[in-house]
Order: structure tokens, then sequence, then C-alpha cells
DNA sequence: TATTGACATGACATCGGTGTCATGACACCG
DNA sequence: CGGTGTCATGACACCGATGTCATGTCAATA
């Protein structure tokens, strides 16, 4: 790889010259600068990062981290990985900013983060994302000394800041829609209950019932949340079947994710029970893959993962561009929408003796 | 950030003993060992990447780009992503030998590949993984003048190195499992025949059938791919109308992909042909998300994303480590499993009067 | 005309490591 | 006892940029 020193030969000047121009820090007349100009381009002489940031003390680098789980009791990862969408929008402005983004995934293995860490410092990164691949508190087991720092999708006891979604406005708003729709009675198949996200949707799911004169009734709330395991589906049937032998039979459910809604649309077609005519059914996440992929198309919430992404590099970048800024004590949480597809609709008369749509089909 | 003068300063010896302590490449007394090591983690002091880069002229960094377009008339880019499991599983190999992966995502711009080579060529990387997000062929876009490469479900008229998955192969292995479970009639809801997995795919499908000795039959194959669009679920109504209408109505349909199984589940059950009991799906990806959580969860062939990705890296070490071996002429080709789950079983008698299961739930 | 200042450019040191070579202290050998 | 080899260590240069300072030219000004 040719270097300042091949340019400046071949182009008769100095390398502080090719330097100047390089730089456009200094002025340089208008020959000496075409010819610098010819020699870099017939040399395809591109500047060593290396070089140059021992020069400046400046890496230009932030680090990333990604696939982290901090426990071995916590549930199992999710196969889908849409924090894939934060690392993009983050990668999309920390490039705007000329800097560079050094991505690491442990891929699920806490053990390698200190390893990761090193190589970051032997980068001299400039600050670091931590991506969670859901809404979770994480311990401090990021030997970050001092180095500016934004979690995203996670949050620490440290007041660390932190980017996340907000899982209660966002339960809020899709349980408003239900209501809207008519629906009184209810249902909602929940994540595990330990998780934060399930806490904070519950808050917005009571807030929304309330704010409509419903009652929350706890027997209409199960969780349902098993991911990977074979027992994956058993929990579902079992919620379902409890919720359609009630007399007061629900009208919609609202599920955890899509992914819980996806099995539901499965167990429900098998209990004869249609989707959206007999039973409404909504997810959370607005995993397009599934909510635009199911058959009728879900009504979800969408988790804005590109605007959270986004945000904590723009939170990151500020704070490196202005160190002594106030940190906000509180984190910033970002509201997704409601996406309005077909599985939600005005429930319609319970009719015992017709309960079975099938189109085309007679048998009842 | 400590340098090496601090440390050498602090345990009173030069830098370049500490050098040789960091390096172990030469005979250091135990007591000036000690006392360096002291120093250095009394310190926290991390020896600077880019320094040793240049005196080594060795960046011990391989490059990675994901999620380029080539170009405007392909179909659009699916919502779900996985080739992250390549990303993911090349990394853990690039960490193995020692050396960190710089990756790079253009979030689906062909326009901002030359900046991100660019970015990569200052940093010096030595080798350069290219990641399409689904298998396809690549123009020779990429400006990588010499720099090892080795593309990854993608291929290119040169010769670059590739690693594929086996679309042919799965498929037939797929195609076989349905024919072995009984089927004769077997449907194929392809992706966009353009695609070269279509291609591929369908000489598995025929290959599979014409050793079972079943007749081909082009009127069982619909291409079906319009994701994203609005009318996306539209084709596969249109198509499964037709095939459910035949006289001779197919037994098993395989579909090109898991998120049209996922389609193809809620079209069959609003038409009331119970999955599996009156139909038999398969899809293509065992994208597990999908796969795991459909109900009933589904049978299909694995993209072996990860080998891939570990190929493709080891591949690139390969290269790097030894330059001049002789370039395999053939892409390398990597084949996935078939994974049985309880969407594909025996084709039963068909019997209008008492095809639907319904609450007994006898069957789980 | 001598002085001043803007402009264009180069010499040199430096960033933080490591390769090369030199040096001092010993032990061992004849 | 002088010569030789090994071991442990340091001095110094260098990788490829750029900051600092110096220098040479030329036109405007006193």
């Amino acid at each position: 790889m040719a270097t300042i020193y091949d340019v400046a030969k071949r182009a008769g000047v100095s390398p502080k010259t090719v330097s100047r121009v390089l730089n456009g820090d200094a002025p340089v007349s208008k020959d000496t600068r075409e010819s610098v100009i010819a020699a870099i381009e017939a040399l395809g002489y591109v500047p060593s990062h290396a070089a140059r940031s021992m020069k400046s003390h400046r890496s230009n680098l932030i680090g990333l981290i990604t696939g982290a789980i901090s426990s071995a009791d916590e549930v199992a990862r999710p196969a889908g990985l849409p924090e894939l969408f934060i690392v993009q929008s983050a990668q999309a402005v920390i490039e705007t900013s000329g800097k560079t983004l050094l991505i690491s995934d442990t891929g699920g293995r806490v053990d390698r983060v200190p390893s990761l860490v090193r190589t970051f410092q032997e980068h001299r990164v400039e600050g670091l994302l931590y991506v969670a691949e859901f809404h979770k508190p994480v311990e401090a087991h990021l030997p970050v000394n001092g180095l500016p720092t934004v979690l995203v999708n996670c949050f620490d006891e440290r007041g660390t800041p932190a980017v996340l979604p907000d899982d209660e406005g966002g339960q809020y708003a899709l349980t408003r829609a239900v209501v809207d729709a008519g629906h009184r009675k209810i249902a909602y198949l929940t994540l595990a209950p330990a998780m934060e996200a399930t806490r904070l949707r519950m808050k917005g799911y009571r807030a929304a019932l309330e704010e409509a004169g419903i009652a929350f009734d706890p027997s209409l709330v199960h969780p349902t949340d098993l991911f990977g395991t074979p027992g994956e589906h058993q929990l579902v049937w079992d919620a379902i079947d409890v919720l359609l032998d009630r007399p007061d039979r629900p009208t919609a459910i609202c599920c955890g994710n899509d992914r819980l809604a996806m099995s539901v649309y499965g167990i429900l077609r098998k209990r004869g029970v249609a989707v959206p005519e007999e039973m409404s059914v909504v997810g959370f996440d607005d995993h397009r893959l599934i909510s635009e992929g199911l058959y009728p198309p879900l009504t979800t919430a969408a988790l804005p993962y590109n605007a959270m992404g986004a945000r904590a590099a723009q939170t990151l970048l500020d704070r490196l561009a202005n160190p002594d800024m106030a940190v906000a004590p509180d984190p910033i949480r970002i509201s997704g929408q409601v996406q309005h597809r077909e599985s939600l609709v005005a429930p319609q008369p319970h009719n015992q003796d017709n309960v079975i749509d099938l189109t085309g089909r007679t048998e009842r």
C-alpha cells in the first residue's frame, strides 16, 4: 500500500504538502494541488488510519456490543434477533458523523465480553453502545472505566444513559385500539412475568382498561412464554382452552409478542375459532416477517428499534462532543406506533351454533 | 490512556523490556517480568493497536460488508435478515484466529459500498467477506483491487471464492421426505422464478420426484412471491384456490420459504383445510422464529447460515495464511438438514365429512 | 527602496510501539 | 587468567501520518 511519501515523491513535493492537500488545513497552490491529487489517484493512495490516529490521539471509533446474555436463568434467546435493526440504524448515524462503528457480537456468551472490550480498548474506541436483545436490566459487568457508554434496550442501576422502548405506552395504545374497536373482554397472554417488558406492558394494558371503565380481570391474563422449549405450544393451548371455555368468552386476545400471536392463530384454528371473525388477535413488536406474513395480517404495536438505535447513537455522539453536558437522569423512552392490520375487528355477536366459519364448507 | 513509556517508567525498565514481557519474544528475568506486570495492571495499560500495526504492517483486521442490494429491480429485501447468523458465526471464527472483524451494513443502499470499502482500506483490512441477504449473483462492484475476498450467499462471474447454500440438495432432501411420507401429488409454491434459489430448488424438487417415479406436473407449480407488497397474500390465495379445486387435489405443498408457509397455513385454514391432516405443508429456511413458532410446527429444510459463515471465514483465513494456495474453481456449497416437525404427515384418505378436527385435541 | 506581511512550502520532531544492534555482567573453558 | 558465549537489558531508528516552526517569494505599503 502506497504511503504519503510515495505520493510526495511522485508529485515532487514534501509529504507535509500532501497532508495539506488531504486535509485542506492550509493553502496549497492550484498547480501543486492538482499534481498531488494526480499522484494520489495514480497510486491508489488511502491514508492510514493507524498513523493518523497515533498522531491525533483520536481513533474515531465507536464500539458496539450486542448479543450478551447476562445470566443463565434468563429466558432463552429468541431466534429472531430484531436488535439487528438497532445496530443498522446506529451504524447509519455513526457513519454520518464520520466515525466508524466497530461491532462485536458475543453470540450469547457473556464470557466473551471482556475479550471484546479488550479489543475495543486496543483500538482506543471513544465510546460504547451496549445493545441487549430484549428490554431488560443488566448488571454492571462492563469494565468500561470512564468510557462514555449508552445502553440500548437495557438499563443498569448506576444511571448509565439508556434508550428504551416505551413498552407501557405501546401496550396502552394497542389495548386502547382494541377497546375502541368495541371489545370489552380482552384476554392477555403475556410473556414471562419476570421480564421488564411484561411488567411495563401490563401497566399499559390496565391503564387502557381503566380509562375505558373496564374492570381488570386477572383471570383473563395468562403468562405464556416458553420459547424454544418443547412445551412451547402447550402453555398456549392450555391458556386458550381456559379462555374459550369461559361462559364470558373474551372476544380479543392480546399476545406478548408476534411470535406468540402466530402460535395463537394456529391453536385457535384447531379449536375452530376464526380469526378475526370470532376472535380478534393482536401481537407486539411488529416483527414484519410475522405481522405481514401471517394470514390474516396482524395488528400489533411496533417496537421502535430503528429509532432507538439512531437515538442511542446520537446520544453517544452528543456526549462525546460535549463531555461535561449533564446526563439525563432518566432513560430515554422511544414509543412505537400501533400498526393496524386485519386481525383486529369489531366483536361479532357470539353464536355457539355457527362458531366455525369455513368458507365454502357446510358441515355444521 | 497509559503508554508503554508510562509502564516502563513505573517498572523502572526500558520500554523495550515492557514490549518483551508483552510479547514474550525474548528472555526476561523473573523479577523484571513481575514488576512490569504489576505496573501494567496498576496503570490498566492496554497496548495501542494503531502503534502496533504501524510497525508491523499487519492490521489483523477483516472487513465484512452486508446488506447491499445490487440493483433496484430485485425483489424487495425481506424483513427477516437471517444473514445475521452468517455474520455471527464468521465473527466467532475470525475472533478465534486473533483477528478482529470490522462489520459494515449498507442498510440496503449500494451507493454506500464505496465509502465503506474506503473506510476498510484506511484501516488496512487484510481480507474481505461480502455477505448477501439471499442467494444471488452479484456484479463485480467491489473496488477491491487485490484484497483477498470471499463471497457468502452470492457469487460473481470472476471466480471469486464463494460459499453458497446447497439449495438444490436441500429441496431434494425435503421433497424426498415428502415423498417418503407417502405423498404423490406434491404442489410447489415457489419464490420469484428469477431467483437463483428458485432455479436450484426446482432442480432438487424435480430430481426427487423423478427418482420416485412421479411425473413432473407443471400445473402443480406456482410462483408466489410478492413479499411486502399489498397483494402479498392474494397470489397465495389464488394459487391455493387452483390447487384445492383440482379433482386430483395435492396432499402436500412445498413452500418457497417459511414465511410463505405461514401465509399458506392461514389461507388453508380459511378454506377449511386442516394442516397437516388434510394437507401437509413444508417450508424452506428453518427460520426458527417461524418454523418453531407456527402451530403446528413446520417441517422445513435448514439454510445452513451458521455453517456458511464459519466456512467462509475459515476459507478467507486460509487464503491469508497461504496466499499462493490454489483457489477452488467452484463455489463451496453447504448443505442443510431437513428439520422434521409436525406439519408433514402421511396423506390421509380424503373424506369431506370429517376432515375438521376440533376441540377434542387428542392429537397433540 | 526598504519593510512588511500573506502565501506556499519544507525540515524536523513526534505519536506508541517493535526490530536491530550494542553493551554489561557472568559463568565456563582451556 | 584471558577469551568466549549466553543472558538480560537498553539505545536508537523507524513505521506513516501531522503539528510546529522556519524559510523563501512576491506584492503591497511606507
